[in-house]
DNA sequence: TCCTTATGTACAA
DNA sequence: TGTACCTAAGGAC
């Protein structure tokens, strides 16, 4: 689940259940007990998030609405939130944190990182992490001084969150697709035609990803309708080109995808359409 | 029931 | 580069 659209949904999904009213915090599994009970019967303020890190803002006592308590949530690759209607039913021992209002209950399960932070704190995450192809503060020229400057392949540039925040294994192997880009290309070697349309194609993938909660990423013209193909549903829930397509023929030109290791990720791309 | 895998990151060596 | 961490689903038996 969890690339950068996964995360800013989330926000909205918080915010939309939850923001403005009183909450009881409870951490089912106790990982997040002493935190949770800090938090319990007071109101979340704000959700905000950038890349993969999702902060949720509490107005304590002692943190005004102006200056909230953060809950910082990484989902990692494990982690998963399911909401619900109230009442909640009983917790199972994996949830980590859970919110529950008046009409809507929210679990979260499995996360790398579930941490009470201080504004400062959070402020600090957000100097480590490269603009986000969401967040209309988001500066593209940042992540093209460090990628036209780099003899790092694309494909981990892509990755790096201090280049870019939000970027996932399945948006880099589908955005260097759609655009032809060999994956182990060095950075240097971007035109800077090429970067541009790589940044404004991730906010348009990116922003269709938050609203429909998927990634999809086949142009109109290469869905299987559109190519006289049975219709298809790729592992995820998503329509895809390459990701997780491993020896299965491109749908462009029918070549096996490719597939290789990549800083411990699997890489996956087609050796005819993409260049050098 | 066991094994593998996964849209991620941090830290050790 | 390897390993640890966190959970759940799917497939092989």
């Amino acid at each position: 689940m969890p690339e950068g659209h996964t995360i800013h949904r989330l926000a909205q999904d918080y915010t939309a259940a939850f923001a403005r009213t009183a909450v009881h915090v409870t951490s089912p599994q106790g990982k997040f007990a002493d935190s949770a009970a800090l938090l319990d019967g007071t109101v979340l303020t704000t959700a905000d998030a950038h890349g993969k890190h999702l902060f949720l803002g509490f107005g304590t006592a002692e943190h005004a609405a102006d200056s909230p308590a953060w809950v910082h949530i990484h989902l990692g690759l494990f982690g998963k939130v399911a909401f619900g209607p109230a009442p909640a039913p009983p917790p199972t021992d994996t949830v980590r944190l859970r919110l529950v209002n008046d009409t809507a209950y929210v679990d979260l399960r499995g996360p790398t990182t579930c941490a009470l932070i201080t504004d400062p704190e959070k402020q600090a995450i957000h100097d480590r992490l490269g603009p986000d192809p969401l967040r209309p503060d988001a500066d593209p020229e940042a992540a093209h001084r460090r990628i036209s400057r780099s003899r790092t392949t694309v494909a981990a540039l892509l990755m790096d969150q201090k280049v870019i925040a939000g970027v996932g294994n399945v948006y880099r192997a589908e955005v260097l697709f759609r655009h032809g880009i060999d994956p182990y290309r060095p950075g240097k070697d971007l035109t800077r035609a090429e970067w541009d349309a790589i940044w404004q194609d991730l906010t348009a993938l990116m922003r269709e990803g938050v609203r429909n909660n998927r990634i999809d990423t086949v142009r109109p013209e290469h869905t299987p309708e559109a190519m006289g193909r049975p219709p298809r549903v790729d592992d995820h829930g998503g329509e895809v080109y390459v990701y997780r397509r491993a020896n299965q023929p491109c749908h462009l030109c029918g070549s096996p995808v490719r597939t290789a290791d990549l800083a411990a990720r699997n890489l996956f791309w087609c050796p005819t359409c993409q260049r050098r």
